[in-house]
DNA sequence: TGCGTAATTGCAAATGGTTGCAACAACGGC
DNA sequence: GCCGTTGTTGCAACCATTTGCAATTACGCA
């Protein structure tokens, strides 16, 4: 698991512990379905390791996402959380009918960056995007209802 | 004040209840400035008539914005209306330092839309969007910190 | 104008998520 | 290997928002 050790590095570099729950959760969202929700992972955890707490939970996840070793994705309105992979970078479309969830090339919203900051020198967050609609499958097939 | 007046008579049209509390959330939505807290909302409310709940004010203004009445932006971690404008339509830039917002035209996002729909056929919600980022009062003179 | 019905409200309890704090433990230095 | 410092944890209280429910009320119709 390349990802998992780099993860482990990045965590020892800017000087946070290695704590087991830190551990335990960054193997748990690395062996899990892409984008798990913070209730699987607690369950899971809690399951390894009984005193695991919710709290320890967010606060790792959020860790996580600000170190950029996961990436945070809002599904319905739960927020699910995928390891980070840098070769794979993608932004996420999210369908609001049936809460599947696409992978979107990050090249489709550079042209969007370069004109923000050229036009508002407004420098947006989009190392990781997601955008909410309706899926091809989830489109209505004709009128109203 | 014409949108005040289209409001109601969404309202009526789709045979929602013209109810003293849902008059009241509207005129103070459309009075105030723009972007307003749920909790601004309520305690002008709750002012102007004392029994009103703060689940009411939830459910009211969520169901304006189900109705494209309101225009719902996530200011930080907060959620702020403003009556929505159709001759005024606009996204939002977010600066995640200094919580400030500045509206965005409708045509920085139509070509990001047609490119979804013609190469995914997912349809985005883009009635409005907002972004986060970093303004270019708050973007960083020089170095780290 | 008065009734019946279904939508809406106020309240209280529940939810998902965050935070303060004292106990605990990782890890660098001895 | 042990110690002290300081970051981290578990817990409980808290926060913003949502939800179930019984009481209330808007509004179409007689
Ligand atoms: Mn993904
Ligand atoms: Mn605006
Ligand atoms: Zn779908
Ligand atoms: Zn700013």
């Amino acid at each position: 698991m390349a990802k998992y050790e780099e993860a482990i590095e990045t965590l020892r570099k800017k000087g946070h512990r290695l704590t087991p729950q830190r551990l335990l959760v960054l193997s748990i969202v690395a062996e899990g379905d892409a984008h798990m929700g913070v209730d699987d992972v607690f369950t899971r955890a809690k399951a390894a390791y009984p005193y695991m707490d919710i709290a320890t939970v967010y606060r790792t996840l959020h860790l996580y996402k600000d170190l950029g070793v996961v990436t945070e994705v809002a599904i319905g309105d739960r927020l699910h959380y995928e390891l980070t992979d840098p070769s794979g970078r993608h932004h996420h479309m999210v369908c609001r009918m049936c809460n599947g969830a696409f992978n979107l090339g990050p090249h489709y919203l550079e042209e969007f960056r370069r004109t923000l900051i050229s036009d508002f020198s407004f420098e947006p967050d989009l190392e990781h995007f997601t955008i909410t609609g309706v899926c091809s499958d989830c489109q209505p097939a004709s009128g109203k209802a």
